[in-house]
DNA sequence: CATGAATGAGTATTCATTCAT
DNA sequence: AATGAATGAATACTCATTCAT
């Protein structure tokens, strides 16, 4: 028992490290272009073993990009309070900020992107249960802003992806398109902007 | 005199007809996915031929980018006239759905985003001689409008590219995670949203 | 342990086929006109595999030629004892015509000259580790007649290149110049006159 | 007939053209990386005008190898007259050694080597019509020096190749394994310690 | 269970030679 | 007679995947 358990670990371990490798190695350099023989020397596995667990390059990049989204998606259960409507679009803002730019999720939507031919399936998965599904949750917070009277009441589920739309205009956007992207001096100026555009045209009417 | 012109003549045609199989290949598959054989077979040339009109297959990416974006460039130089603000901006994003949707401008981004880390200049082109480009003959026209007295005045820069979020948002983001997406029927309701909003914010105060 | 020596040994075995076969194929017909898919057939490997042990074609070349020096290295430590110098010239003429004759040297010598506008340092390393270290080794002989009395004290390094000059004239090149060249009938006649031309030239006088 | 004759001199003027790109070439690369469209470029003519000329690459290579040895076939008919036999020896080798090293023979010769394999009869011509018959006028010298009393009677066949052994062991032998092989410093040094040996060995006793 | 050697099916690119004009 | 566009066959090299041990 010891010892299976001893063997578990290791066998996860191993999974880890070939998914640790994986992920670095399609984030640098795309899909087609990393050699499986290139993994599985990062990773301190042969190929074999590799093959042993992940049946196939196209099964190993799924996997990697489910790893990575479920990473980011616990995160974001949200207690409105008595917070200013203004500090909460920040904070949500702010901490989508982080993981685009600090974590690797632009590399990896362009990665995605890239495969959309080839595993069509995968980014649809993506984009339905990774984005859409975070579009979901910040509009639910929306809601409770409609629902506390911050906001006026109107149509959230397009009002979202407005602000969503702005804000990645900045963020996201030009990092599609360089590698080297990296956060703006002026970001922050540009989100206030965003926010102050999205309260303009929401705010309920002060009475 | 006549042998010469006639030989240039079948030499563009069949440069035509390269870009174009090379064009139609890429949106479908992609660039690595890509045989240089099959685009020569598509395009009825041997990959000789094809190689002496083509230094390479990167070069060849790049000519059918380059073709594409600049087909585009022409045609975006608005006379303001009279015409109400809402009816130029509208006319303005008709004009870019249009085009990122019945042109293939939508796949052509993903291959484009997807070929990021091999061809990183290309993707920099793409992005500052195109996009770029486009958001600053965009923001001309608003400028125009401000100084008609239809906007306030403003930071048109910025309030350019946050319409342009919203209107990806709804256009080509979704697009780019699909190579089927085509437009959705209650696309217009939604650019009149954002329409509306960003007049919301940037109209001038009526006396 | 059985496994990985079981391993070693099929490698080896592997990579000898290969450099026999590249060998056989480059002697018969030169570097560039030999396919590495003939190589591998001839070798019952997979181009891969090959491939996998000579990193490019270049490469096996080299390792060819290396091969092909190194077995005639080893060779050539003569104790002069009290040998008369004839004699000993004579061994050593013999022990050189059957390496450049028997083995297949002349047609390496050939290939080698062949790649020096593409190889040029392996070129040079055949004549600088090869050739050059062969007439030290022989003048070294020589030095000891010298030392011994029987020869006159004379610029050694030049007598040396002197005799081996002769010598090649008779059977080295004409080899150059025909794949099919065979030891003349007369060559040992030749070979005497080379030897007894050098005596006469540096023959201690009798007192 | 004007008409007629400036045409001829306009085709011979092509062919010089064409053997003089593909002499560079082919002295520069070797034969086997060196594209006809190369020479063509390089001689001002089309491919196809080209193979008007010479049918196949093979025949424009021997042409090549041709015409450079026919340039210096001819002038060796030398008078001996009184001159001494040393003085003879000498100007014999230094018009070899203008050839050698000044023309560019030593190149010529490795590129015929190159091509033993696919083009043994060319090699072989080289040899026998080139190589061999230098030899003879060669030799023909030494049989008057002999014939004068200058030199001992004897085997003129071999001396001669013995002797010109020695001298392209320094002056031809090092040159085939390196494209930037230069006449050496102190070649007339060795050269003249090869005229002493020789003379040494075959001058006829003083009485 | 893990290994790493082995492979077959590709891929981009080149080049001697031909042919329509 | 001259052109230069066109080609088919070849070539070095790669990689996802399998398998004997």
């Amino acid at each position: 028992m010891g010892l299976a358990s001893y063997r578990r670990s290791i066998v996860k371990s191993k999974r880890a490290a070939i998914l640790k490798a994986a992920r670095e190695n399609f984030l640098e350099s795309g899909f087609s272009r990393v050699a499986m023989a290139v993994i599985a020397r990062d990773a301190d596995v042969s190929t074999a073993t590799l093959y042993k667990h992940f049946a196939s390059k196209d099964e190993l990049f799924a996997a990697v990009i489910r790893e990575a989204h479920s990473e980011t998606e616990a995160n974001m259960h949200i207690d409105i309070g008595t917070t200013p409507a203004h500090t909460i679009l920040k904070n949500i803002t702010d901490a989508y900020m982080r993981q685009q730019l600090e974590g690797q999720m632009n590399s990896l939507l362009r990665v995605v992107i890239a495969e959309v031919p080839s595993a069509p399936q995968l980014a649809n998965e993506v984009y339905e249960k990774g984005i859409l599904v975070r579009y979901g949750q910040f509009r639910a917070v929306i809601d409770s802003l409609v629902a506390r009277g911050d906001l006026k009441p109107h149509d959230t589920e397009i009002s979202s992806h407005c602000f969503g739309g702005m804000v990645k205009e900045f963020s996201v956007w030009p990092a599609l398109f360089s590698q080297d992207f990296s956060r703006p001096d002026d970001l922050d100026d540009k989100i206030a902007i965003c926010i102050d555009s999205y309260l303009k045209i929401y705010q309920a009417e002060k009475i």
